[in-house]
DNA sequence: CTCCTAAGTTGGCTTTCCCAACTCACGTTA
DNA sequence: TAACGTGAGTTGGGAAAGCCAACTTAGGAG
């Protein structure tokens, strides 16, 4: 039987190879040119290459050049890219919960003067989404 | 210099290799036994057999006899593994949006009655946690 | 000139991945 | 009791991807 087809084996396809996701997270903290990547990710650089190169042709980044002599570029987050800031906060919040041992190695504060921690809500009634809220709503086969 | 450190990373470590999402998918969906993971994810049974072993090391899955005569098991979320739902719906969504073309393979409806669509918010104030809306609070060399 | 930085490239080696076929323990069917 | 089916992996061999360090190229800076 071919395999179930559905959105997260998609977004894996994009973002789902080592250190795509970590590049990203390096553009998220302001670190947007290659070397600061190759250096805060630990990716080896050929590698980072096709990444960035893959991200770029998806749409989640795009190589801006920010000075023309010398030529310079850097990576900048497309609105594609910045949607996967969710994505980040939420796989942050579990290694931090579960994976993380001792002080939390980054932190973040909410302008409501919090520190996040962030939840996952049904946008229409604002209520958490856990798994036992949930029905499917289409059928599968399988 | 070293890498960042980093939850992220942590969380990847234990959960941000190929198949290894997927999976977990399955599981969540009902699909718990070797043979229909490795039907619906598409994974190599070998590579299935690696990664639901790191699965069960890091406590995210358990695996459970579910009879003796004959010998079946089957793979169980355990609460660390549950809460990888938040994950799952948050980059379901991004693929949603920004990936999958054409009609979406698998929606969700909340207990609400609407058709599900994770938002993250802030736990303290439930307001969106958007980039703009976090400073760090902790400070990193780099 | 020579040195330095940014942003990759290249070569060589190691590790993973993929696929299909095989195993093994048990039931079931005839 | 022999043949067949099923769940859950194992195994072997080739293809692909990853890692590392060194090299390159284009342009300042001293």
């Amino acid at each position: 039987m071919a395999p179930r087809t559905c959105s997260i084996a998609n977004a894996l396809e994009v973002v789902g190879e080592r250190w795509s996701l970590l590049a990203l997270r390096e553009v998220f903290l302001g670190s947007t040119r290659f070397d600061q990547i190759a250096a805060n990710t630990g990716a080896s650089r050929d590698v980072l290459t096709v990444r960035l190169k893959k991200l770029v042709a998806s749409g989640v980044l795009e190589k801006h050049q920010y000075s023309e002599h010398p030529p310079r570029h850097e990576y900048l987050l497309t609105d594609t890219g910045r949607a996967l800031h969710n994505v980040m906060l939420v796989l942050k919040e579990w290694g931090d919960t579960y994976v993380t041992e001792g002080p939390l190695p980054l932190v973040w504060e909410h302008s409501c003067g919090a520190v996040l921690e962030p939840r996952v809500v049904c946008a229409a009634c604002g209520e958490e989404a856990t798994p036992e809220s949930l029905t499917r709503a289409t059928e599968l086969t399988h």
